[in-house]
DNA sequence: GATTGTATCTCGCAA
DNA sequence: TTGCGAGGTACAATC
């Protein structure tokens, strides 16, 4: 465990930050900030946090938001004074800067974090097809759905239906963000079904190389968030058992 | 220094939870969320970060935001596994909830963080005068300032001018949330120059007392943002000296 | 509880 | 670099 001595804080601290690397500090400051606006935090126990990026952080005892923050790129600068060490963090591409005394340290944390894991945001394309089946108008206005995951000869088609003109429509859902193979998928089907069928494809986003593809093959495209469809499909579920909490559970076991 | 075995983790975790202290945790974990959407978090080290207040947050190596997170008030569970602990943050007012599977821990921290320091935003009364001499308009449609800092029997009289209509208007600057003791005063202005005088207090906001003070004696009263008249502040004096970064400087020292 | 507006909003994307 | 829109926005004030 680290000393808590101030001298010795301020050069571990000094280390870290030229090392890039995480940074926690459980101690007693007073923080001053000035930027778009101006604020000064009297003193007492916080946290301060310095990411890897120089992201930096004060929060407090309570509250989910940050008291005080920066956001990345910053300078970091560290300075010892003979009863305080004062962090600086200023940005670097806008005219902000917090500054920091700390008075003593009751914990001290430094570290690089081995943190490759991928964050997702998901539902399942099958959930997707759920809430389209029951809300078609989100693909297009006065769009009908008249099967689902109807097999063709080239493959298994998400959604077929028909548009507010009475045009065939097939439209194929992806989960993820859309990449080219996925826009070849889409084209496959599209061939597979004649000229005088509209092809759409749904995603939360889409790749430069797939968009491309899509726009020279005239291809639509429309961009779903994930997020509106979760509060459709949860706000569904909760329609039908209303009165219990029902969101998905994930059991942890 | 904490022993970071699992079995000692999840004991001193159930100990500090119950006991609301805050605590930090860097570790290897998993996250889950289910809610107003849905995401996984795959497994990486990071920071988890429970308030005295269950306002909970995982933090990564980078970004300013926290990848996930709860606002109060929460339940929170803890759960030991063979070869994990698991958290259970449940938010109690809404159907949302994060599965923290924490593998192995690097660091804990808890306690109570002893924080009677006061957060302010601030603008001294000056500044926000300077700023209102060049921006009369943020008083009131086509309001001119005839002088400032105006010597009356009764006081000094912040901001003196005319309305649209000619009348005679005096403004009073409180760069804190104005309570009775600055209605009052505003008040004592006002009938020092008799009736035909309209009266106005600026300030980022009044307390209920105040409210209900000046009301009664209709006194006018507008909300300013510190924020906003800090924005124009630091606008204009890039303005002034462009090219160079001119935000006020609180030297260290 | 539901709605509205602000924020040192942050962040990503397009122009 | 700037502007615009989305966000699991959060949060305070208001009805």
């Amino acid at each position: 465990m680290a000393s808590l001595g101030l001298e010795n804080i301020s050069e571990q601290l000094r280390k870290a930050v030229s090392n890039r690397e995480f940074i926690l500090i459980v101690c007693l400051c007073e923080a001053y900030y000035v930027g778009r606006a101006r604020s000064f935090l009297e003193k007492g126990e916080r946290i301060l946090m310095i990411k890897e990026d120089t992201s930096f952080l004060i929060h407090r005892a309570t509250e989910l938001e940050p008291v005080n923050w920066q956001p990345p790129p910053n300078y970091i600068g560290v300075a010892a004074s003979r009863d305080h060490v004062s962090l600086t963090v200023k940005r670097i591409r806008k005219p902000e800067k917090i500054i920091v005394k700390i008075h003593s340290v009751r914990s001290f944390f430094s570290g690089r974090l081995q943190d490759k894991g991928g964050f997702h945001m998901h539902l399942s394309e099958k959930e997707i097809s759920e809430i389209l089946w029951k809300h078609p108008e989100l693909v297009e206005r006065e769009f009908r759905i008249t099967s689902m995951e109807a097999r063709e000869e080239t493959g298994v088609i998400d959604v077929l239906g028909v548009d507010a003109k009475g045009c065939r429509m097939i439209v194929e859902i992806k989960k993820n963000r859309a990449g080219v193979e996925a826009a070849r998928q889409v084209l496959k089907y599209a061939r597979g079904l004649g000229k005088d069928v509209r092809a759409m494809l749904l995603a939360p986003g889409f790749t430069d190389e797939a968009e491309r593809l899509l726009k020279k093959n005239r291809v639509e495209f429309r961009r779903i968030s994930i997020a509106e469809l979760t509060r459709i499909l949860l706000r569904e579920k909760n329609m039908e058992k209303k009165g219990i909490s029902t969101y998905i559970d994930y059991s942890d076991s």
